[in-house]
DNA sequence: CTGAATCCTCCCGGATACTG
DNA sequence: CAGTATCCGGGAGGATTCAG
């Protein structure tokens, strides 16, 4: 295992290098949105649960120049802005799938059925 | 989205839960020397370039205790102690040999030949 | 509405010393 | 040989305030 360094990041393997591409706790999340259409800024912030504005334009902002995700500014008033995939995204959001599915192997073995409990939060929210 | 708590620790997606378990700088450099052979504990030490002794134990006790792997103590003067996957560290290793070949991709996208570079490494290696 | 700029907290992992 | 125990720094991410 050798020291491999590109643009003074360290990384050890291969899986380590997608790990700094899409790991920490909000790049998948946003991704995942992404998958199927186009999305607002304001439309992630209010969608994704506990992301604080801080984290969301800095996770947008290394995955447009990580080239997953391609940004569309409107010269309006107010100000629009759409995200949405471009190739590189999409086929990440093909790795994300299959660790998901994954993820939810693992949980069933411990005895958590993550779908039930999305139903449920999804009924919660529609009885508000 | 909701907050999913599990055993005290929250978690906002199958894939977090994937990488609370093989995320952080270790445990997938170990489980991808385990995917062929049993490993000792000083094999591993030495193998693994920059693992400290407190990171090795460490992440060698949480894949034991998540069920990756199994670890065997001999009791004998001076003592062994030999770690081998479990069929459940089996598959995680093929989840991480998807991973990692996505991240060959990538890093060949970025102009970066890993493979070319571990040769050389074995080279030098060699060379000593 | 879509950010930028600061300050602060927590915890992963490194360094070092010790043990059965 | 195969670990424990302790102390510590850096970076990810939260909270808050300001701006075009």
């Amino acid at each position: 295992m050798p020291d491999v360094i590109i643009n003074k990041e360290v990384f050890y393997n291969p899986v380590d290098f997608v790990l700094k591409k899409l790991g920490g706790t909000w790049k998948i999340p946003v991704l995942w949105r992404l998958r199927k259409k186009t999305w607002r800024y304001t439309e992630l912030q209010k969608d994704i649960a506990h992301i604080s504005q801080k984290m969301l334009t800095q996770t947008l902002k290394e995955l447009e120049a990580d080239g997953f995700v391609l940004k569309k500014v409107y010269a309006e008033v107010p100000p629009r802005t759409e995200y949405s995939l471009t190739e590189k995204g999409t086929k990440a959001v093909e790795v994300i799938t299959y660790l998901r599915n994954y993820g939810l192997e693992l949980m069933k073995e411990e005895g958590i059925d993550y779908e039930a409990m999305m139903q449920e939060e999804a009924k919660k929210k529609k009885d508000k």
